[in-house]
DNA sequence: CAATCACATAAGCATAACCTTATGATTCGA
DNA sequence: TCGAATCATAAGGTTATGCTTATGTGATTG
């Protein structure tokens, strides 16, 4: 008895345990895992004298367990078994046969990630997917703190370090209600926006970036009336009249489609921005959102385009 | 990855892992086992690279678990507790608070033995005992087959190599009805049974042995009228007034209270012989079975004279 | 009783596991 | 932005684990 303490007992020793106990035979044992005889022995022996209580014996020519050495063969069958699982865990896991996707939007990309999400999960059906949508700050902190794969958003963020990959165009355009002035005029210059009353997203949200870098370089400046953190919401009011709104042309399809909204045909129309899949730098991509990314950026242009979204 | 398989994995990895898991840090992880920190970093490598998966990630200065990971350490815990828990089966065991004693006694020794086990097992409650009475033989094969611990009989076996501790004395005398014509007689000659009928054990029996050798030194011929392999009915017949018998003393306790028995006053009585604790020789024996057979040769003689047999 | 079978032991060696110290790279708070 | 905190990597060395071959011991069997 060296060490009468199971902490210093090795994996092997069990394993090689728990085929002698199954075989009842030192020799057979050692055929089974392609090693010498004695070296079973010496498995045994070394297990045995890290228990502090005899596991077996001799009966004439072969071994037989004590009562001890049967909870110690248990013991080994269920590690084993554990461990088992636990291995046939990881190869579904990598296989994409099981696991979790963790994505995050901004709120203007929740009209077409479903898709993505459904598209994606017809291949990997087995896999579990936690969707969540937020606000560009939100993207931010979700990013830095570890709670989701990956993000989709339109401006990869700069305050902290991530790897991001465009993947689809996303037009921007003018909308005003059909009853608007502007609405049956083509060719409309940016400088006649001036005028009119412009519903903006919050500062911070990329679609406002967008909007105000494009007033920037036209040396325009814009009248904001209302100040709304929600596209839904700017949507509602542009319907109601309220004014017009610069919005991505993916939250837009239904209304534009039912004549509800109408697209302004101001020049230099519609802005191209990209789409990006986002994750930290450095971050250890999971089988699921390794697979998800590609995805993404193989096929994630093609099926916005066949949603169909104001034919850009 | 070195080797995609928890085949490899040590059982130190996996402790490692579970404590980093525990504490999210391998700074105080490393404070915790009492080793470095970049010893904890490389078994956490090491384990990674056995698991063909990533099982963290860096967060800031902190570790984060991934999916994979957390399954990891819940393997790592179910089978810290499995093994804990065999662990303490055999402290249990080692102190004779669990365990199971397989005793076997010839069929002579069932009237004392269940005394010995009722006060060992008042000395440990929590034991099991498994209790077989059969002849001589019985004993040899269970012996041989390792299906007992200990054996209680009379004469040891030269069959197979065992080893015999006696512990007690087994005084064998003549028993007869009390209407016999000897019943009465004092220093009855060995020569006087000669006459008379014998009711006698099979051969193998060690009763039957004893007197055989008894006769043999006597230079007497007996008259075997009936042979039977039980004691019981040996005694039934010889209150029948079937003739006499040659038993041990201590199975005819009850009757020659009661007076139905009459033990003969032969000249040289009682034989007296030893009764063994037994088994194989290079046999392991058990924490309980160890125990068991200390207290039996310590014990034994006084808990048979405590039962007041026949007065030896 | 010798041959055979099966496990134990011994000696020697390869290497995998694991630890330490030193140092590099990031992150984060003052 | 500097320094403290934290993890990773590298280098180097010790230990123990585990294997093999050779041999010993005991049991079984023809």
């Amino acid at each position: 008895m060296t060490d009468s303490s199971l902490h210093r007992a090795t994996w092997r020793q069990l394993k090689t345990f728990v085929t002698v106990a199954k075989l009842g035979s030192v020799s057979e044992a050692a055929k089974e895992l392609h090693i010498t005889q004695p070296a079973v022995s010496m498995q045994l022996r070394d297990l045995e004298s890290h228990c502090g209580i005899a596991l077996y014996e001799r009966i004439g020519r072969r071994i037989e367990l004590t009562d001890a050495g049967r909870e110690m063969a248990n013991c080994g069958r269920a590690v084993a078994e554990q461990m088992r699982q636990t291995e046939e865990l990881f190869a579904q896991m990598r296989g994409l046969k099981r696991g979790v996707l963790r994505l995050d939007t901004v709120s203007t990309a929740k009209y077409f990630a479903p898709s993505l999400l459904a598209s994606f999960q017809q291949d990997h059906p087995d896999i579990t997917i936690r969707f969540a949508v937020g606000n560009r700050e939100d993207m931010v902190r979700h990013l830095s703190d570890n709670d989701c794969d990956l993000v989709i958003m339109g401006r990869p963020p700069n305050e902290i370090d991530v790897e991001a990959e465009p993947f689809a165009s996303h037009p921007l355009v003018f909308v005003a209600s059909p009853k608007h002035a502007l609405a049956r005029r083509r060719r409309i210059p940016l400088t006649a926006l001036a005028a009119e009353s412009l519903l903006i997203r919050e500062p911070g949200s990329g679609t406002r970036a967008a909007m105000e870098e494009l007033f920037a370089t036209g040396g325009v400046t814009f009248n904001a009336s209302m100040e709304v953190s929600s596209n839904e919401t700017i949507k509602q009011a542009v319907l109601a009249g309220m004014g017009i709104a610069f919005l991505s042309a993916h939250t837009i399809a239904s209304e534009v489609q039912t004549g509800r909204l109408v697209i302004l045909k101001v020049v230099g129309m519609p802005v191209m921005r990209q789409w990006h899949v986002v994750h930290r730098a450095g971050k250890r991509l999971s089988p699921v959102a390794t697979a998800f990314r590609a995805f993404v950026i193989e096929r994630g242009q093609r099926i916005i385009d066949e949603m169909g979204i104001a034919g850009f």
